[in-house]
DNA sequence: TAAAACCTATGACCTACTCACAGGTCAATG
DNA sequence: CATTGACCTGTGAGTAGGTCATAGGTTTTA
């Protein structure tokens, strides 16, 4: 191999913390040779390519037993790509679920903005805390029965 | 006082998990008295309203050590609504933040998904490890500076 | 040759709970 | 009155994905 990095040229490369390395590494993600004289892990191009796969993945929201499962199909010589399609959908719908919740919030958020223009301060009277909170409406969805 | 509760009555009436209730009181939220006798906790209408308050506090998006900081105010005859406005805008900055990093990855997912389309599964040959994540554009915005 | 900069493994810390455990207490039943 | 079940107590571990600290070994550079 042309690449041989320790670890923190590895982390540099990848533009990673070299102790997300080492975490990488000890969760299996990552497979170094060791050097037997001091004890030193290594690294290859190879390495390189996983680490930068990983991040992008993760950014992708899949979860890192997620990506170890693909790096070991991809070991195994199987195409991860299906379940990568697959999970990705999952993660796609998951991100839209996200927003709109998000969206949700944002609603209920500025009403009570709105609300609260009208409402004086107030100080506790052991009756209230905070009424702007106490009065703030909450409308959310019961939980789902299904999760 | 006319509530004299005890854990998991408490959690029942706010619905909650007791053990909710018993990891607030240990965090200083809740302030029951002991029985000395048994060494039970007990809890009255106040320490209701001030669990339903953290938990309706906690849905807007206060953190554990914020909505202390509230009830302490409040303890102590101040009136924390200011400091819950301000928090509050923050807090509804940061979901609006939240909602548009979302919009961003879901643009970009649906992208790629489009672009996966005509893209073979392939298997692994030492130098792709999945084209779908590994040719998946990454456009993130630079992380701020200011953050 | 000595300091600076790196390496190692291990464990603690972060959030906001939730769960498990071992042992004490209490109300009701047989 | 003893047992059973449901409650209580405190403590510690687990969750996700790292980050940081520590103590000690190695390599590089001045």
């Amino acid at each position: 191999m042309l690449l041989d990095m320790k670890v923190k040229e590895l982390a540099t490369a990848a533009g990673v913390n070299p102790d997300t390395v080492r975490f990488y590494t000890r969760e299996g993600l990552l497979k170094p040779t060791r050097n037997p004289d001091n004890n030193y892990q290594h690294y290859d191009a190879e390495d390189l390519r996983r680490l930068r796969f990983a991040r992008k993945a993760r950014q992708l929201g899949f979860s890192l037993p997620e990506v170890r499962q693909i790096l070991d199909q991809a070991d195994d010589h199987h195409s991860p790509c299906p379940m990568v399609r697959d999970v990705f959908q999952q993660r796609l719908a998951e991100v839209e679920r996200e927003i709109e919740e998000l969206q949700q919030l944002r609603k209920r958020m500025q009403a009570a903005l709105g609300a609260w223009q009208d409402m004086p301060d107030g100080t506790p009277d052991g009756r209230t805390i905070c009424r702007l909170i106490e009065h703030w409406d909450d409308n959310t969805p019961a939980k789902h029965v299904e999760e």
